[in-house]
RNA sequence: GCUCCGGUAGACGAAUUGGUUAAGUCGUUGCCCUUUCAAGGCAGAGGUUGCGGGUUCGAGCCCCGCCCGGAGUACCA
C-alpha cells in the first residue's frame, strides 16, 4: 500500500498567502488501504481547500516499490468518490504539474539529491545493511544520546565523506550499491510554526543523517515530499501526527534547497485512536470490535482476508462525512448534523483539536439515524427493494415507499428494514413466546372474534374506523386496551416489535386483517 | 532510552483566550408518551479539568516539577 497526497492550489496562487492544502493520507498502512483516519485527512484537505477557493489535487505517493498493493489506487479513487471528495487534479485526471505519480518523477529527485551533494547539504553513503546494523549495537551498547547514523559518527563510516573523490567516483561507476543521506547540522535549533500546535523548537543533535535517497534509485519519503511540494505550488500540509517528528528534517530540506520563502504551511492534525484501549486506529480493531474501518469494504489481493466497509455496512456518505468531520474538529456551536456545504462553510484549521480522539462507533449510528430519518421514502424504498428482491418479494414502489414511511424511524440503517417491516409482507410464520404467556389469555379468542365482528361491519377501514371499532370492543366486553391490543399485535406482528397496532391494520386492510386473526385463533 | 506532541465525566468535546455554580451531544438510569419497540419529551447520575507546587483578587487556561498516554526514532510512508 502506498499513501496519496492531497493538494490545493488556488486560480491565484501565492506563497504568503493562506489559501492552499496540502496533506500526506494514511499513516504507515502496510496492513491495509485507506482507512477512516485517512480518509478523514482527506476531507480536512478537502474542507479547507474548498473554503479557501483552492483545487484539489491527487498525488501518488508510490516510491516504495515493496509495498505495492495491488488495486489500492482505484481503492483510493473509489473511496474517495463515494465519500463525495473530488479532485481537479491528479493521477486520474492529468493538469498542469503532473505526473501525478511520484513512481514517474524519478528524474526529478534525482536532480534535487545531486544538487544537494554539490551544495554540501548531502553524501552518498555506502555502507552495508549488516555495517548498519553493527553501528546500531555498538552505539547502544555505548549508551550513546543518539543512536543513528549522525554528526557523531559518519566520520567513521563508509561514505564521501570520508573517501577521497576518485574513490567515490570509482565506487559509483562499478555499480556499488549507495545512498544519498542528508547532512544534518550539528547542535542547531530548529524552529517552526504548526497551524495546530503552534510554536515548535527541536535541536539537531537529536536527528540523524537520513536517507534521501534509496539504493533502488527511488527517493524517501522526505525528499519526495518536498520536491513536489514545491515543484507544484504547494502552500499548505496538512497531515497526520505521525509527521511532526520529521518536520524539523523537512524545514531543513526546504532550506538547503533554498526554498524557504517558498515552504509551505504545515498542520499535524490529531490521530485518531482505537475505541478501546490504547494506541490509533488500526485495521484489526475494526472486526474485532464489530464496526468498519474502511470506508469501502477491502479484499486483500494476497490473503483473500475481507474487511468491512462504511459503505457496505449501510453508513450514507454524507453521514459518514459528518461522523468523519467531527473526529478532532467542531464548529463550537451546538449544531452537530452538517452537510458537505456546510462544512465547507464552517471549517477552519483553528478550530481542529489537538488532542487524539477516540472513534465512538454508537454515535457514529446514531449519526446514520439522523441522515436516515430525514431522506426522503422513495429513495429509502429504492434502495429497500433489492433486499426485498432477495427475500423473493416484489411489491411496487409505492406499497415498499408507504412501508418505509411507518418504519424508518426504528431504524438505523436500511439493512435493519426487513427485521422491521417483514409482517408487512408477509403473514407471520411463528409467534413470539414471550408474548404469548403474556398477552394472550383464556379469553383472547373471544375478544379477537368480537373485534371481527365489529369490524366486518365498517365500510371504509380507516385510521379513525378501526379506533372506534376498538374502543367499542372495550365497552362491550368491559375489558383494558392492553387485552385486545396485545393479541392484536402478536396475531398481525408475531411479536413485540413494529409501529401502532392500528396503523398496521390500516395498511393491511380488512381481509388480510381477518385471515391472520383467523389464523391464530384456529391454531390455538 | 532519546525527541516531540498530548491529558476537561464511559466517549466526543465547549468554555467570549485569566473572570460567578466547568456548556452541549452520544451512551447510561428513571419517568411520560405509545399498553410493544423505536422515535420524541422530561428528569437524574456521572468531574478534585492527570498529580503537586507557584504567580494572581481570581487558574481548565500562565510558570515549574512530576505522572500517564501517544507518535517518531527504517534504504516505510
Amino acid at each position: 500500500m502506498f499513501p496519496c497526497l492531497f493538494l490545493s492550489l488556488p486560480p491565484n496562487f501565492e506563497y504568503n498567502g493562506s489559501e492552499r492544502s496540502t496533506c500526506v493520507l494514511p499513516q504507515k498502512s502496510q496492513t491495509g488501504p485507506l482507512h477512516i483516519g485517512g480518509v478523514r485527512t482527506a476531507l480536512y484537505n478537502y474542507l479547507f481547500a474548498k473554503k479557501q477557493g483552492g483545487k484539489m489535487v491527487l498525488r501518488i505517493e508510490d516510491t516504495d516499490q515493496k509495498r505495492f498493493v495491488d488495486g489500492a489506487e482505484d481503492y483510493i479513487l473509489e473511496s474517495l468518490n463515494w465519500c463525495g471528495i473530488e479532485f481537479d487534479e491528479g493521477v486520474h485526471k492529468g493538469g498542469p504539474y503532473g505526473p501525478y505519480k511520484q513512481s514517474d518523477r524519478k528524474a526529478h529527485y534525482e536532480e534535487y539529491a545531486k544538487k544537494l551533494i554539490s551544495s554540501g547539504h548531502a553524501y552518498y553513503a555506502f555502507d552495508t545493511p549488516e555495517e548498519l546494523e553493527a553501528l546500531r549495537k555498538k552505539l547502544e551498547t555505548e549508551k550513546a544520546l543518539n543512536t543513528s547514523y549522525g554528526p557523531h559518527c559518519r566520520s567513521e563510516m563508509d561514505n564521501s565523506l570520508t573517501l577521497n573523490e576518485k574513490k567515490v567516483n570509482q565506487k559509483i561507476s562499478s555499480g556499488e550499491p549507495y545512498v544519498i543521506r542528508f547532512k544534518m547540522p550539528e547542535n542547531e535549533d530548529v524552529n517552526f510554526t504548526d497551524i495546530i500546535r503552534g510554536d515548535v523548537v527541536v535541536n539537531t543533535s537529536t536527528l540523524d543523517d537520513k536517507v534521501l535517497f534509496k539504493s533502488d534509485g527511488m527517493p524517501t519519503y522526505h525528499l519526495a515530499n518536498i520536491v513536489d511540494d514545491y515543484l507544484m505550488k504547494i502552500s499548505h500540509v496538512i497531515r497526520g501526527e505521525e509527521w511532526l517528528p520529521s518536520l524539523p528534517l523537512h524545514v531543513l530540506l526546504y532550506k538547503a534547497l533554498g526554498w524557504e520563502n517558498e515552504m509551505p504551511q504545515f498542520a499535524h492534525m490529531p490521530l485518531t485512536l482505537k475505541p478501546d484501549g490504547k494506541g490509533k486506529l488500526s485495521k484489526r480493531d475494526g472486526d474485532r470490535l464489530g464496526f468498519p474501518v474502511f470506508p469501502l469494504e477491502w479484499k486483500n489481493p494476497q490473503t483473500g482476508e475481507i474487511s468491512s466497509g462504511y459503505r457496505e455496512s449501510g453508513y450514507f456518505p454524507e453521514a459518514f462525512i459528518n461522523i468523519l468531520a467531527f473526529l478532532g474538529w467542531n464548529p463550537g456551536t451546538e449544531q452537530e448534523i452538517f452537510s458537505m456545504e456546510e462544512l465547507i462553510q464552517t471549517f477552519s484549521l483553528e478550530r481542529v483539536g489537538k488532542a487524539g480522539s477516540r472513534f465512538d462507533p454508537e454515535k457514529a449510528k446514531w449519526y446514520n439515524h439522523q441522515y436516515l430519518i430525514e431522506k426522503d421514502n422513495l429513495e429509502l424504498a429504492e434502495l429497500y427493494q433489492p433486499i426485498l428482491k432477495e427475500k423473493g418479494i416484489i411489491k411496487n414502489i409505492q406499497f415498499v415507499e408507504r412501508v418505509v414511511g411507518l418504519i424508518k424511524e426504528r431504524a438505523n440503517f436500511v439493512q435493519e428494514f426487513w427485521d422491521q417491516s417483514s409482517f408487512f409482507f408477509e403473514a407471520p410464520m411463528e409467534y413470539d413466546a414471550k408474548m404469548i404467556s403474556k398477552g394472550w389469555k383464556e379469553n383472547t379468542t373471544e375478544i379477537l372474534k368480537a373485534f371481527l365482528s365489529k369490524s366486518e361491519d365498517l365500510e371504509e377501514y380507516t385510521f379513525d374506523n378501526i379506533e372506534l371499532a376498538v374502543k367499542s370492543v372495550l365497552e362491550e366486553k368491559g375489558i383494558g386496551m392492553g387485552q385486545l391490543m396485545m393479541p392484536l399485535r402478536l396475531v398481525l406482528v408475531g411479536s413485540g416489535k413494529g409501529p401502532g397496532v392500528i396503523e398496521i391494520m390500516e395498511f393491511l386492510g380488512k381481509e388480510e386483517v381477518k385471515r391472520r386473526i383467523e389464523k391464530a385463533c384456529n391454531s390455538r
